[in-house]
RNA sequence: GGCGGGAUAGCUCAGAUGGUUAGAGCGUCGGAUUCAUAACCCGGAGGUCACGAGUUCAACUCUCGUUCCCGCUACCA
């Protein structure tokens, strides 16, 4: 299975150019493909490292939408700020881009075109809300109506946010556009799809026979999707922000953000080498490997290489090793809630450190599961590793040479078998990293890369140079030679993870080149180079200023609490008749069940005054079916009846919302007659 | 409810194809040391490997069930 590559393509997850990036993105994908990139680089293999920002889709629409901007003053505004951000934290891509660049528009469209032309996708046509106003169909957001769940009037035409529940525009009540704020009619449109279904067997046999050594999530994950049965999959939108559909008759149409942004890749990679851009992406000997957060899990397994098969001339992933989720201070990194460490605000609040930040995330990267980032951990991990083990070796070794050679790299006399036993441990270690990031194991592997360190502080306590300054300085000599070239190697071993601070020791060092082949080796540095005098390469961080970072984030949580809870706007004034027309009214629960195989699902009996009626309803997850037994409650009486899971309803009980989501049952305030009206 | 991932020392995490006293880093306690950003070095304490059965000579590792967390998915008049 052991396969031979000449060149590697890495990809990472297209930023989505709505907002900044934040420490889950880099933890999750750019750290590790940039720790990746630049490992391979310095092996002398050839790399390509393809990233950019994905520019199109409707969340971009609305939100230029609502600043009163158009789209590509947004996308301009973040390509900008996420760009800098990852130049700012040495993700060194060969290549960032956009998916609004001209050249992705062309490659985009050809590669629909060919499909299209192949025969790969099929054609529906659909009845979608159209806007007469503004003559145009309605992407799903660009619905709001009343939740049919909730009754949030404020719900989307693709998801409730109030209740989370996903929806479909024709779920919505009373739907409006809110391009112009009239009812949309319905109106059949034409659409490609992509008929995953059809790629069904080659994919379960490509992945699930022969990729079985990929990562448990991203085999599991994938194996759910293939085990539910695929569906064709939209690869068009009515909507004016994006790549036209290159077919004639379809005016207004363009492909689905999903569809243009992985062709990204590839695009993006033309620009950059516009003549031999098809090496990287339909050469088999080069091998693709994609870094990407475990939402993309099925884009990059299951869809992306359905569409680079149906085009025939492409090769497929080797590998895609998704990460799963970085939290914050125990919660989930949340964009809208501001709960998040953006990377611009950081290196605000610690010039410098990316190297800091970049150690912290690889060590404690999300792996194989959700891990959690706090403030206290960057302290640890900056204080007591990287000062205290990394930065506190390089400082002795320069201190001591500084004090005792004045500053010049001294002779390698006899090894004793002290050096011996310790250029024995850290010649491994070469091997070991490598192990560790061929299987793309960073975590273990910067550890590794600090195993040097700790090797050096041992080596120089057990020969306690300074104090043989006194009577052996030939020793000394040799001890420091050797305490200066593990310090050499620490710049090349450190390298792939924290490439500021191994620059900074080089230069210390006067090391000109970082030639990864000589990690392990003892003649890195020549007897008589001249050492910089010494320079810390990291610092202390006190207190103070992570308790900064934490009060900060405990702010954004009072903020969020507080801005949580918005009643929601006075709906249109409607006729006292049409109150008259709901006939609400009173009953006692006799009997509470949970529905079988239904998380949220309640079924009631309910006494109401002239017998019993069944209502089924959606509280499941905040009440004990017990604890309302017994309980008055009040309930719409004159709904039809209803199926649910298979269950008629008879009804409706109304509930309070709660800022959190929470449904509180409303009873009366006193015991009142089983069926009496509510008015 | 279905499917997938996870649950291992105070904390953050490792633990191929089952095999003797279950590991690392941090933290903690004790010792040693002073070249170094009170850092480094040595040593100790800390785990019924979520819970309950089963297979086996032997299970953290396999099987079944249960509980809790994360994700996808269905249900929310």
């Amino acid at each position: 299975m052991e396969k031979k590559f000449k060149r590697t393509t890495i990809t990472s997850a297209l930023p989505y150019a709505n907002g900044p990036v934040h420490i889950g993105h880099l933890a999750g994908v750019y750290i590790p493909a940039d720790i990746y990139a630049r490992y391979l680089r310095l092996k002398g293999e050839d790399v390509l490292f393809v990233g950019g920002s994905d520019e199109h889709g409707v969340p971009i629409t609305l939100k230029a939408k609502k600043e009163g901007v158009t789209p590509q003053d947004i996308v301009d505004r973040y390509h900008t700020i996420i760009k800098q951000s990852f130049e700012d934290f040495g993700i060194s891509f060969d290549v960032y881009s956009r998916t609004t660049s001209k050249t992705h528009h062309e490659v985009a469209s050809t590669f629909f075109k060919t499909l299209y032309d192949k025969g790969e996708f099929v054609e529906k046509t659909s009845e979608q809300y159209f806007d007469q106003e503004a003559q145009q169909f309605l992407a799903d957001r660009y619905i709001i109506g009343t939740c049919p769940h909730c009754k949030n009037t404020q719900a989307y035409g693709d998801q409730c946010e109030a209740c989370g529940t996903s929806l479909s525009p024709m779920d919505l009540i009373d739907p409006k556009s809110t391009i112009s704020g009239s009812t949309p009619i319905l109106k059949e449109t034409k659409h490609w799809y992509l008929p995953l279904d059809k790629h069904e067997a080659w994919l379960r046999q490509w992945i699930l026979e022969d990729h079985k050594e990929w990562k448990s999530n991203v085999y599991g994950q994938c194996k759910s999707w293939l085990d539910m049965g695929l569906q064709p999959r939209a690869v068009s939108r009515d909507l004016d922000w994006g790549i036209p559909v290159p077919v004639a008759g379809a005016e207004g149409k363009v492909l689905y953000v999903w569809f243009d942004a992985p062709i990204g890749y590839i695009s993006n990679t033309k620009e950059l080498l516009p003549d031999t851009w098809e090496l990287w992406w339909k050469d088999e000997q080069t091998k693709l490997v994609h870094f990407i957060g475990k939402d993309n899990i099925v884009f990059h397994c299951i869809v992306f290489p359905a569409m680079l098969k149906a085009e025939g001339s492409f090769i497929l992933p080797e590998n895609v090793p998704a990460n799963e989720f970085l939290n914050l201070e125990g919660d989930k990194i949340s964009t809208s809630r501001n709960w998040a460490v953006w990377l611009h605000e950081y290196l605000i609040d610690f010039p410098g450190k990316q190297d800091v930040l970049r150690y912290t995330l690889t060590a404690n990267a999300p792996e194989t599961k959700d891990n959690d980032f706090t403030w206290k951990d960057l302290q640890a991990r900056n204080n007591s590793e990287l000062v205290a083990i990394y930065g506190n070796f390089v400082n002795r070794t320069l201190v001591l040479t500084h004090k005792y050679f004045e500053g010049k790299v001294p002779a390698l006399g006899e090894l004793t078998d002290i050096e011996k036993s310790v250029l024995k441990e850290f010649e491994d270690v070469q091997h070991r990293v490598e192990s560790f990031l061929n299987t793309y194991r960073f975590r273990d592997a910067q550890k590794e890369a600090m195993n040097l360190a700790r090797i050096g502080n041992k080596y120089l306590a057990e020969t306690e140079p300074w104090k043989l300054a006194k009577t052996d300085m030939e020793r000394v000599a040799t001890i420091l030679n050797v305490s200066l070239q593990i310090s050499a190697n620490l710049s090349i071993a450190f390298e792939p993870f924290l490439p500021f601070s191994s620059q900074k020791l080089r230069s210390l060092l006067g090391l000109q080149t970082c030639d990864w082949s000589a990690l392990g080796s003892i003649n890195l540095l020549s007897e008589g180079q001249t050492i910089q005098s010494p320079e810390l390469l990291f610092e202390k961080i006190e207190d103070d200023a992570i308790e900064a970072q934490v009060q900060r984030l405990l702010d954004t949580k009072k903020a969020n609490e507080v801005a949580d809870y918005k009643p929601q706007p006075i709906k249109e004034n409607v006729a006292f008749d049409d109150f008259m027309k709901l006939d609400i009214r009173v009953g006692t629960v006799l009997d509470c069940q949970k529905v079988p195989k239904a998380d949220k699902l309640l079924q009631f009996k309910i006494e109401d005054g002239m017998g019993t009626r069944t209502i089924v309803s959606g509280i499941a997850q905040y009440y004990q079916p017990a604890d309302l037994i017994g309980k008055q409650v009040c309930f719409i009486a004159n709904f039809e009846p209803r199926k649910l899971k298979g269950i008629a309803s008879e009804g409706m009980i109304l509930s309070a919302e709660d800022s959190d989501g929470r449904l509180v049952v409303i009873s009366p305030s006193d015991l009142v007659k089983n069926g009496v009206k509510i008015s």
